[in-house]
RNA sequence: CGGGCAGUAGCGCAGCCUGGUAGCGCAUCAGUCUGGGGGACUGGGGGUCGUGGGUUCGAAUCCCGCCUGCCCGACCA
């Protein structure tokens, strides 16, 4: 894309209301702009990244044989009096009267409606296991909307809903969406760590919080250090067997990890030292198995194999991905700007061009561009250096390839990699190669 | 929902106390110079002063109501 005919825009001012390091450089880097408390338009950078991030969350989700579904962010009251949750939900959730004056409500989340759908479609345990999801605006109409997207009212997110026949069917599926979970973020390029949360009436274990590391955090998190020394992306897991599903759910839940609601003293003690880490930390998703809490208030059964009457058992797994993108920035940024994971950048390179009139340049930057207009950002306005340097640096792009006179005489322009601040000088035929064998 | 604060140009703010021509910085536009870390100079454009009412010859300024936003707390992906 070329910059000077993009929308852009780039603040050298923050707006007063931005409290939090992610708020104030999506405020500056123009992702988003806020139109109403907890409510924020998404701009072309922001989303950029919000659907780099909802990709590889999908990809994920397939690689366990999770299917995509698109429900209403509308939905009809009458399916939350079944369950029950139209008069406990309460305040945070948005109703709305249509001119029928029938009760509607913005979805703040979808167990009953994919409840709902489950039920006019599986009729039987052969059905079964069935696990749907969708990647959708929710609405939450919280207290205190506050830090930008990180805690917004309306909030784009991943939920995901599982059917089992039994609770032993039910824990590998669980067993499936933690292996997913934990790709999912190291795919970011976020450390994620899952930390045991509480699992309501229900009980046992089933329930995992994924937090990622960020000293301005809302939760205080305690986490035994060995979790991040796990090279586990080279320990194989057959999502097809449930043996080798459940070995590598142990490995990743048996070190100690609470946020500080959860934590245990008792235990904590027993993590060696050296390795007791504590911090804060940006909840980032929560899978939950919850049993057949839904099926059985929405009466919602298939039928077994002895022909009797079976309520399938359900765990629904979120991922906040509005949020993610302002959890990413909290983690890794510097005060210059935001540094990127190459995964999630809205652009993989930022192109500056030093030599707006010098015709040498600009063909080299033309020409490096047009290998890939998608993911290179060309800085071709008429700024001075240090402009297009101040607005690479905050726009985090993991590149920054400098075209400057004086090496294009050479056949030479710089690379600068945000993240290290590694700089190196490279034929300008080898640029592509370069950045594809230094990734680190 | 309790406590505090604020709405004046796209953004950051001053002016309000003590009523009388609506200002500054950034951004933006035109031009000249400049050209490897937000450069300089000159000249422009841009305002229902959140909103409704009241007081007054006269209201951004004083008074009352309302709306919106922000911060702290209790609650949450």
């Amino acid at each position: 894309m070329r910059l000077s005919s993009s929308f852009l825009p780039t603040l050298k001012e923050v707006p007063a209301e931005a409290q939090i390091v992610s708020h104030r450089f999506m405020l500056r880097t123009g992702m988003v702009r806020q139109m109403s408390s907890g409510i924020y338009a998404w701009l072309p950078a922001g989303l950029r990244v919000l659907n780099k991030i909802a990709d590889i969350v999908r990809e994920e989700q397939e690689a366990i044989n999770a299917q995509e579904v698109l429900m209403p962010t509308l939905q009809s009251a009458d399916l939350w009096k079944r369950s029950g949750r139209y008069d406990a939900y309460g305040p945070e959730m948005l109703r709305i009267v249509d001119r029928h004056k029938r009760d509607l409500l913005y979805g703040p989340t979808n167990e009953e409606m994919i409840t709902d759908i489950f039920d006019q479609f599986v009729t039987s345990y052969k059905g079964l296991p069935a696990l749907l999801y969708q990647i959708q605006w929710k609405f939450r109409d919280e207290i205190r909307p506050r830090f930008g997207v990180m805690r917004g009212r309306e909030f784009y997110m991943k939920d995901g809903y599982s059917f089992d026949v039994d609770y032993d069917s039910a824990v590998v599926t669980y067993h499936k969406m933690m292996l997913a979970y934990l790709r999912t973020f190291q795919r970011i390029g976020v450390k994620a760590i899952p930390m045991l949360a509480d699992t309501g009436p229900i009980g046992g274990d089933l329930s995992h919080e994924f937090i990622i590391l960020a000293p301005t955090g809302e939760s205080g998190i305690f986490f035994d250090s060995a979790f991040a020394d796990q090279n586990w992306l080279e320990m194989p897991v057959d999502i097809a067997d449930k043996d080798s599903l459940a070995s590598f759910f142990k490995r990743m839940t048996s070190f100690y990890a609470a946020t500080d609601e959860k934590h245990d003293e008792v235990e904590w003690d027993k993590v060696p030292v050296e390795r007791k880490c504590e911090g804060r930390g940006i909840e980032v998703g929560q899978i939950f198995y919850f049993g057949t809490k839904y099926t059985e208030s929405m009466d919602v059964s298939v039928t077994g194999s002895d022909s009797k009457k079976i309520y399938p058992h359900m765990g629904s797994y979120g991922i906040g991905v509005s949020r993610l993108v302002a959890a990413i920035i909290e983690s890794s940024h510097d005060e210059n700007g935001i540094i990127w994971p190459d995964a999630v950048a809205p652009f993989k390179a930022v192109i500056i061009n030093l030599g707006m009139k010098d015709q040498a340049c600009k063909d080299v930057c033309e020409s490096l561009y047009k290998t890939d207009p998608e993911n290179f950002l060309y800085d071709d306005r008429d700024e001075r250096a240090g402009a297009k340097f101040a607005d690479a640096d905050l726009m985090g792009h993991p590149w920054q390839i400098i075209v400057g006179p004086r090496g294009v005489a050479q056949n030479i322009v710089e690379i600068k990699r945000r993240k290290t601040g590694m700089r190196a000088e490279v034929p300008v035929d080898q640029i592509i190669e370069y950045m594809a064998s230094h990734q680190d």
